[in-house]
DNA sequence: ATGGTGGTCCAACCA
């Protein structure tokens, strides 16, 4: 199974680009974050004619998540149980026998700011998600937007970056939470370049000098990562014209 | 050191 996530900052604006991903890349699961519409927006058939099945959980202007996959998808879960949130930010299924956990986790604004403290409880929240997932799926992935840089190699210029947001410590350990859950951080299985992102901010030229983050992760149980034979990152659609400011990262599984 | 870009939707919010 090849399969990627990619933060599209409005499908409106980017379909084109993704459905050029697709036919370049052909992953057989892909999933979306901050598609930027309400659900019945959502083009199935754009997807379908691509030969992939599709669904979004959207909402209007902000947020929305979608998985788009050749395999069905079943057992759909668009809420944390007993947690309440109207953002929608989850979007979990089970597709060729491996349960995929779509995620776009709250930026933050600023360490101490209102928005800090709900990424912190929404993160808290996941924790327990996943917890439970884990204990009724051996085959599981989880993997999205985390807005969490894991450690200093996943920043341009950790002493800019400091302690802000996406690399404060309680975001840090949250991220570690999970990943004592028993999931890895597939991307680090295998030697990358030095220096290589998921993102990069519009502003101030970011892309032309590789002024980015590594935020975009791909998280897998112990059976899963055991059977990762890649895991990367392809710059290509950021290049392209009026992209999105993240581009998507891919792990390979040999199930 | 500051301000820079982009999406949604038209003023202001979010990233």
């Amino acid at each position: 199974m090849k399969i990627a996530t990619w933060n599209v900052n409005s499908l409106n604006v980017r379909l084109p680009h993704v459905l050029e991903w697709l036919s370049r890349a052909g992953p057989d699961v892909l999933v979306l974050q901050e598609i930027k519409q309400v659900t019945e927006a959502f083009d199935v058939n754009s997807f379908s004619a691509a030969g992939y099945r599709s669904m979004a959980s959207g909402q209007k202007t902000y947020n929305g998540v979608a998985v788009i996959s050749r395999g069905e998808a079943t057992d759909i879960v668009t809420d944390f149980p007993g947690y309440a949130d109207p953002q929608r930010r989850i979007l979990v299924s089970t597709i060729d026998g491996v349960r995929v956990v779509n995620l776009y986790v709250p930026n933050g604004h600023s360490v101490g700011s209102e928005k800090y403290e709900y990424k912190l409880g929404w993160l808290a929240a996941l924790n327990a998600f996943l917890s439970g997932e884990l204990e009724t799926h051996e085959k599981l992935v989880v993997l999205g937007d985390f807005n969490i840089a894991p450690d200093d190699r996943d920043v341009h210029d950790p002493e800019k970056w400091g302690e802000d947001i996406l690399c404060s410590p309680p975001e840090r350990a949250a991220l570690q939470g999970l990943i004592d859950l028993g999931l890895s951080d597939v991307f680090r299985q295998f030697e990358q370049p030095e220096k290589t992102f998921s993102w990069w901010d519009y502003r101030a030229a970011g892309f032309r000098r590789n002024a980015g983050l590594r935020i975009d992760l791909i998280l897998a149980s112990r059976a899963l990562s055991d059977a990762c034979g890649a895991s990367y990152i392809d710059r290509e659609p950021r290049t392209w014209e009026r992209p999105s400011d993240h581009t998507p990262v891919i792990a390979e599984f040999s199930v």
